[in-house]
DNA sequence: ATACCTCTTGAACAATTGTTCAAATATACA
DNA sequence: TGTATATTTGAACAATTGTTCAAGAGGTAT
């Protein structure tokens, strides 16, 4: 007999997702999280490790799910510059929703422990470097179907994106001002390569 | 007799800060602080509270820091939009160098805390929204002066500079690669309306 | 049932946390 | 110098931290 566990496992990590991203990883403890994944320590520690191990998997989910909804939005629309655009509204949207914490969890995680080169800064590095590499693969795409200029360069376009992602997420945090962040997201959008009219 | 301390309180502070800016405010423990300023608890205690309050000054000692800079700025160029202009290059320019962390202090107070709520997560948002009012003064200098259309909102302008500068020290926390910074750098400078050539 | 294996439980551990306080030391003024 | 006041010291506290482990519970196969 094998893994006859009484709970889901999938949904404990989104529970312990939920709550590392809320409160990052000094932020709450491993009282914390038993409480809201509802699992007793030896449990926890025999299924997931430690809690470095367990806040790793968290990561990993939480990046599956940006993925995941790139993916989603690729499958809806075809030009890859309108998936983008898509996906930067739907980032900020989700921001002035009830989201556990409107930051990205990526970057939330190196500013809490990147200064000290942590293990789990650099695993969520290379996390937010993945994404980076999708943005640029969508503007390889708008590239080759003649919408972006041939002299661009995507890997720094991708960057510029994500910069702007960033900028946006973490203003939403210290402005609620849905108005202005609508404006924000505008500008930003508006600096962006569109699909060409036609 | 009173105050005869044998420390310089503004050392101190300035080294609590360093400690803080680092590594957050759950991620150092009172004995770093009292390490990284050379007092014993009872001394730092009774001269300068709990842990949230030297936190609180840690917060004031660091805006500060970002008001004179950007005073400094003012008293050397003409133009409002060049000081702004300035300034974000001189924020990224800290980024590359040794900075105890690249990200603003106000910024990573408002991620590792802002999510309860916190006293000091509120501070850190009430002296952001001070320096995003010092953008809006400068543009609106700007506006007078001819450099920025009429009907320019100044306030939301100045929101999109704080936004860029925060996408851009973020973004810098994550891709070292000084070429990548100063291109991307180049780019968000590239949007932000510039003196007028004369 | 009985034996066996797996998973769960919660008490317990040592280390670390923020903070206090009485004793020791230093300073100022007579 | 002697006394009073201010400051520094470091041991100590209770609470919380991450983690372990022996004992119990639950299910499956003989």
């Amino acid at each position: 007999m094998v893994n006859s566990a009484k709970f889901d496992r999938q949904q404990v990590i989104a529970n312990a997702t939920h709550l590392f991203w809320a409160r990052g990883f000094n932020g709450c403890s491993m009282r914390d999280v038993q409480q809201a994944v509802n699992l007793r320590p030896g449990s926890l520690y025999a299924s997931f490790g430690d809690k470095e191990t367990l806040y790793r998997e968290a990561l990993l989910h939480y990046a599956s799910q940006g993925m995941v909804a790139l993916q989603a939005l690729e499958q809806q629309l075809v030009c890859p510059l309108a998936v983008l655009r898509q996906f930067m509204r739907q980032a900020l949207a989700s921001s002035l929703a009830d989201a556990p914490d409107k930051v990205c969890m990526l970057v939330k995680t190196v500013h809490e422990l990147g200064g000290a080169q942590h293990p789990l800064a650099k695993l969520a590095r290379e996390l937010l470097q993945q994404m980076a590499n999708q943005f640029a693969r969508l503007l390889q795409q708008a590239k080759q179907a003649g919408n972006l200029a041939p002299a661009t360069d995507v890997n720094a376009l991708a960057s510029f994106y994500q910069m702007q992602l960033i900028g946006l997420k973490s203003f939403a945090q210290l402005q609620q001002n849905p108005a202005l962040l609508d404006t924000l997201l505008q500008q930003a959008l508006a600096i962006l390569p569109a699909e060409k009219a036609h």
